[in-house]
DNA sequence: ATTAGCACTCGAAAATGATGAGTGCTAACA
DNA sequence: TGTTAGCACTCATCATTTTCGAGTGCTAAT
């Protein structure tokens, strides 16, 4: 038996009709409310093979068919409708995006509260990676005796800072270390900072030598462990809406999945680079959200892929409007993020 | 009908088992597991009493007993043992808060987790408000030619950083204005500046008029905004451990409110600053956590009351355990940033 | 190939009944 | 006079049964 135009078009109104109601769709059901021109009993035989297919599954002998995996992924790559998000959607997502903010994070907290707001589910989204771009500039700032504030400032506009405890000193000197400390690193990432690295500019500094005796281990710790990618995460509580997450278990489970800063990078960075990605249930490749699905993107800062952008949900999701909001709000992202430097 | 020595051993029964128990409590099982050395009838008709005194209630007829509100009152007030927190406890918080953190906020932050996690409720504390402190320094960097970090030092050792996007100047120029400005604002809490001092800065740099006029909105602007208190918050998924919040919509109802900066802030900030305080039910001045309890406790910075700690759960917690940890929490707080300039 | 008809399945919800923890009251007792 | 044993009564909880209906698969007629 092979699959025809007619399972397809009753496969796609199956799944319109579960992904709405979130009950079993049955036959009668499907009779009525969708003009597929042919009786229950038709349809009945149909659903019986696509069954055999793998596309549906019956939770019991007596009830309806639901989507099985495969059968989301039929729809998702060729049944569903591509909706594009409505204008005035579209005009609030530009003018809350492009609303003056002068920090990246500041967008992109936004951006992933957006999108939380409107998918109704968790939105999940990464930060450019800071160890892999590169520095343009070194900065200590002497707070007061005891603390001293280094700024890294990296080729995108981006910076971060970083107090340490360091003991008095003036800022003049601190000024001579991370001139010495720039004029030798800018240009590298985080990560290329080695050991070797930072003995070089030791050497240029020869004058200062105790200060900078105390000053390299604590540099070098610090270099050392910048590597977290941040994660925001955005709309938790949105599934206790819906009606799969109604076992507090269930949602707890998801909770604590949520909170896993590595799971869900693993999750967001697996994969391909390129477009919009549709992961369904164990496609997303953790078992913890074996039953949900996920759609994630890339954006990108200065046309470079930068950081991830998803929305997880149950794998009963409107795929096709979720695809139309990660998607564009990816693209605003990476136009907002293009060739300027924040 | 008066209170006798003899009800309140049964009051105090009573709500240790149900405490423990989360189940309405009976006569008979109360006769059972308390060495009260009296009959299951007596007790029955002291319990009847102490509800024609307010301090039980029945959730129905055929039900045992649970504590009212004003029963729990007076069983923090005089009733319930004053635990003190165990040794290795002690060693463990001390531990963790005292490892080598260089902000405050790091220190906090490590708190309310702790916090959350010893309780296994949920944590909230507040950072002291930086309008308040006294400004000791002001900086700005340049970052690159769009953007300037603004650096605000408090006289105790704390700082605030603020991106500016402000177009290209020089180094110089900016720390001849922010030296202008440090001595006109030294010792001023953020809130004392008005226009008026931030106009006598101007007359003072006369020279870089045109500058200045740009910049100085932009200041305005950025010491208007800066009154948000920080509010952390952790643990807020561990109250569906909690047989209270097994309806999803208690839970959610709870979520929402822990996501609300705002009705955290009131409700931390009420009442008075002293020792540590017990707000049972109602008495916590919110709607929405009416039927929770709250342990809350102000710790000092510099021996100065700062900021505010807080556990939230059921009303039916431990409140001995509670009150015992929070108190030790506000007490190392306290300690680690007694006169230090962190 | 399609469909009407029918017997059958089985979960969900409602109805029923047993259980038992709990109460209040009364009367006997120390 | 306070305490307690005894008893009738209440009522949530749980298990069992019943009913209901949406849904299925199969067969025979179109």
């Amino acid at each position: 038996m092979d699959i025809n135009e007619r399972k397809l078009l009753i496969l796609k109104a199956i799944i319109d009709d579960f992904i709405s109601t979130a009950q079993p769709v049955g036959s009668r059901t499907l009779a009525k409310n969708y003009p597929l021109g042919i009786s229950s009993a038709t349809i009945r035989n149909e659903m019986a093979d696509l069954e055999d297919l793998g596309l549906l599954q019956q939770p019991h002998t007596s009830a309806g068919r639901i989507p099985s995996g495969r059968g989301y992924r039929m729809y998702v790559d060729t049944l569903m409708k591509h909706s594009a998000l409505g204008r005035n959607q579209q005009e609030k997502i530009r003018a809350l995006l492009m609303s003056n903010m002068i920090e990246l994070d500041d967008v992109v907290k936004q951006a992933v509260k957006l999108l939380a707001q409107i998918t109704g589910m968790t939105a999940v989204i990464s930060l450019p990676n800071f160890n892999l771009s590169k520095l343009e500039n070194i900065k200590m700032v002497k707070i007061n005796e005891q603390k001293v504030l280094l700024i890294l400032v990296s080729d995108s506009g981006e910076f971060k800072t970083i107090p340490l405890g360091i003991n008095s000193s003036n800022q003049q000197v601190l000024d001579m270390i991370t001139d010495a400390m720039t004029s030798r690193l800018r240009g590298l990432t985080i990560k290329d900072i080695t050991l070797r690295t930072i003995g070089t500019i030791k050497s240029d500094l020869s004058e200062y030598g105790g200060f900078i005796d105390y000053l390299m281990p604590i540099l070098r710790d610090t270099f050392r462990d910048i590597d977290q990618v941040e994660v925001y995460v955005e709309g938790v509580h949105n599934v206790l809406n819906l009606p799969e997450f109604q076992e507090v278990g269930r949602a707890q489970a998801f909770f604590d999945t949520m909170e896993s800063r590595e799971k869900l990078c693993e999750v967001l960075d697996s994969g391909d680079g390129g477009g919009i990605a549709v992961r369904i249930g164990p496609e997303i490749g953790l078992d913890e959200l074996a039953d949900c699905s996920m759609i994630k993107a890339a954006y990108k800062v200065n046309n470079e892929p930068a950081g991830r952008i998803a929305v997880i949900g149950p794998m009963r999701m409107d795929y096709g409007a979720s695809v139309a909001v990660v998607d564009y709000i990816r693209e605003t992202l990476s136009e907002i993020f293009s060739g300027i430097n924040l």
